[in-house]
DNA sequence: ATAAGTAGCCGCCAGA
DNA sequence: TCTCTGGCGGCTACTT
């Protein structure tokens, strides 16, 4: 009887992702859940995810740019789906009574419920925003507040999730909320080789947070390190060892950079270079000062190990980004 | 640019 | 039985 009490993350089925198109929809918007969801990435393993579209209307679609989109499949790739995605909607429109009931149910089965954009206005449509935060476009959130009184709807974050709904504002913010699902699924490292593979910055991991609203478990874990990051950043200019870290963050040295990388995607040294570099970039914009003031001020212990990592993660030599991007008079 | 010294990192595994 | 912790050894790669 106890043999499977519930059916646990760990089990590793592929997260099936489905995106809604719709008439008139957000090309870019569904572009980026494709690519995300849909790409083939051998190299992530057997169970990365299987992705589909569901028209929700019948007929050729229209997006964005003047494309026509024809789409095979309709609403019952909603029934196994385990995210449903909605990159925007017609603001004004209700959804078909099918649609949304195909999502309140999914929601009931607890599959994800994702937005980018107006797709919040969908979402809202359900009823199943009433009481929940979530958040749009800045254009839009006004109107979302008079439309949908019951929504608490949040201003300035890149994307909202509460109770396994998930809203995001302007278009590039569904990037982020879609690497975030990534790493809830498969991990922070697999959230950050798909945004390298993207070219878009990988999540500064300080600034994620405010974005985190989901208490589990485990974000509470990078909540408690999120403050040990914000004291590293605050210091980076003197040497840190691992086994100070690892004390001040009550661990053991193979917990903390187990931890430590399970957070953040990277290991702790990796982070510091990582951290010291981007300080190093800002001083060389910013500032007339030397490069071995700078040096120690991001805390290199020579030019030398400065110009070293510099080269290597901006791909030119710090004299020669300064002279390209100072924007000092 | 190269070489030596050292800290970081991680696979492995036993114990909790 | 299963997941998590933390010590050890040794390779890697950063610093000087």
């Amino acid at each position: 009887v106890a043999r499977r009490p519930r059916p646990p993350a760990k089990r590793r089925s592929p997260p099936r992702v489905v995106a809604l198109a719709y008439d008139r929809m957000g090309t870019f918007e569904l572009g980026v859940v494709a690519e995300i969801f849909g790409l083939e990435r051998p190299e992530m393993g057997p169970s990365w995810y299987r992705f589909g579209v569901a028209g929700v209307e019948p007929g050729p679609l229209a997006g964005t740019g003047g494309l026509r989109f024809v789409v095979d499949s309709g609403l019952e790739l909603l029934e196994r789906a385990t995210t449903i995605v909605a990159p925007g909607w017609r603001r004004g429109d209700r959804p078909p009574p099918a649609l949304a009931l195909a999502l309140r149910r999914a929601h009931a089965r607890g599959a994800r419920l994702v937005s980018i954009c107006s797709g919040a206005f969908l979402l809202a449509a359900t009823g199943l925003l009433d009481g929940r935060r979530a958040t749009t476009h800045w254009r839009y959130v006004d109107e979302l507040e008079r439309a949908h009184p019951r929504v608490d709807v949040v201003r300035d974050v890149l994307y909202v999730d509460d109770h396994g709904l998930f809203t995001s504002a302007g278009s590039a913010a569904g990037i982020d909320l879609c690497l975030h699902l990534v790493r809830l699924d498969f991990g922070a490292e697999a959230a950050n080789t798909v945004a390298r593979r993207l070219v878009v910055p990988a999540h500064r991991d300080g600034s994620q947070l405010q974005y985190l609203e989901r208490p589990v478990p485990r974000d509470h874990e990078v909540g408690r390190l999120s403050r040990l990051l914000d004291r590293m950043r605050a210091r980076l200019a003197q040497r840190m060892t691992i086994a100070a870290l690892a004390a001040e963050a009550v661990m053991s040295e193979r917990t903390f950079i187990r931890r430590f990388k399970e957070a953040t995607g990277i290991a702790p040294g990796a982070w510091l270079i990582r951290e010291r570099v981007g300080r190093a970039r800002e001083l060389l914009e910013t500032t007339p000062a030397a490069i071995d003031a700078i040096a120690e001020s991001c805390g290199f212990g020579t030019a030398a190990a400065l110009r070293h990592q510099f080269h290597r993660h901006v791909g030119v030599p710090p004299t020669t980004y300064r002279a390209r991007f100072a924007t000092r008079t």
